[in-house]
DNA sequence: CGTCGTATTGAATGGGTTCAAGTAGCGTGG
DNA sequence: CCACGCTACTTGAACCCATTCAATACGACG
């Protein structure tokens, strides 16, 4: 189906979070051709070795992208909420190297390569500000390179729920370190190197820590200071702009 | 010291490797101004939370970004040979969440960040092939991740010999699987997350299998499938553009 | 010719995996 | 309304890849 002018409200209130917008851009955001199409959970969007023609923007739900080895290993690479352009790369990299899926029921719009082209090159501005936009996720790449690399899985597990809440509370889905947290156990060893026994028994010793509280989808962060020092987590890399609440 | 027209050659030749450029672009990057500087081996760069306001390019020898953690660890996430611009990321990411600092003893032009966003804006054409490029080295991080968190060391040192030796031939820094490979092995268990007690048996292990020779800083590849195989190595994620030999 | 960084080798230890089994939660349909 | 079946979660025990600690060899360079 065809997206009203309020469908890409997310993307708007995404590039504004990154820099400020006239209403010539505003508009000329709003007015990109945009086809919007619900998906349902662990559905793939974009496959490895496709060529897509549009960007995806994540509008409700969460996606991940990741990649399948052999021997049937998965290497989730990065987990996507709304407001989000999961596959941006694909504007200036023809062909994926990695998958694109939905890991809940997702609300997605997409967006022709065309139109996004054009709008970087008539708004400068709004270029630079998408290009910002994959730089940072670059650097989650960096930080998530050393969790697996140099910490235990505690602090890794730990660093990741840091981040997530950070990323949630910047789009106004989490307040008061409570989130919804709706990826399992195996997601979160997939993304961070270890097996979906370890992330449980990890998960154990956070509850008994009082560090989290964890049932079914809802995630309580009941020791915010704790949680950071376990997963040396220091949020720069994320780039938010300061005041974003 | 100041940079004479060739000095920028490199650049020309490496965006030209991305993308076809007019005569006016590429003398739009010629004539960029650019401060040449000489730095020995083992020199920072750049700084974790330095604010820069220059782009560096590497004209000859090898760099390495890398971020230091808490009890001396060290997490290396990219080297960079001549014709890279490794913290082009600091064009739109004002502050640095890691460093950069030069393996070898090294040749470096910096650019002015001002000069290049006129660049961008002015020639829409290389804005697109540097921000190619910036998203190149994301996907370098997420097959670094696959390593990382999914392969044995053997798989990860071969894998990431395979990766080095693509790039050098790509800016004609080897050939005939041999190249030159002036880092410890120290920094290779920095950059994969081993010890160089661990990097050290498994190059002996590889020796032993007559898969590479490794004396000094030559390296040569004896048996370059079965490297890419233990590896599980395949150049899609590289993006190099097919025939650039 | 000594010295410091790098490479090599051995032995003990440990964090995390793997295999295996059992439990809890939840939507579906009889 | 409960049985069924699926998925996710939980727990135990044995194993292993890689780390750590420690000692030794090499090799370039002043």
């Amino acid at each position: 189906m065809s997206a009203s002018g309020s469908d890409l409200t997310p993307l708007v209130r995404k590039l504004e979070s990154i820099a400020s917008l006239s209403v010539e851009e505003r508009q000329a955001v709003e007015s990109m051709p945009a086809t919007v199409r619900l998906l349902d959970a662990r559905q793939d969007i974009v496959r490895d070795k496709d060529q897509p023609a549009h960007c995806c923007l994540v509008l409700s739900g969460w996606t991940c992208r990741y990649k399948l080895l052999n021997q049937g290993k998965r290497q989730i690479f990065s987990f996507h909420v709304p407001g989000d352009l999961p596959d941006l790369q694909s504007l200036h990299l023809r062909v994926m190297d990695h998958s694109l899926a939905t890991v809940t029921a997702c609300r997605l719009a997409f967006i022709p390569h065309e139109s996004m082209r054009e709008l970087t090159i008539q708004f400068p501005g709004l270029g630079a500000a998408l290009w910002r936009d994959t730089l940072v996720d670059a650097a989650i790449f960096r930080e998530w390179m050393i969790g697996i690399g140099r910490k235990t899985a505690f602090g890794r597990i730990a660093h990741q729920f840091c981040e997530m809440y950070l990323k949630l509370e910047a789009v106004g889905l989490a307040a008061a370190h409570r989130c919804e947290l709706p990826i399992t156990q195996v997601d979160i060893g997939d993304a961070l190197g270890l097996s979906n026994v370890h992330v449980n028994r990890v998960l154990m010793d956070m509850r008994s820590q009082g560090l989290i509280t964890l049932r079914g989808r809802a995630l309580v962060i009941e020791d915010w200071r704790a949680l950071c020092a376990a997963g040396e987590f220091d949020p720069a890399y994320l780039h938010l702009e300061p005041g974003a609440s």
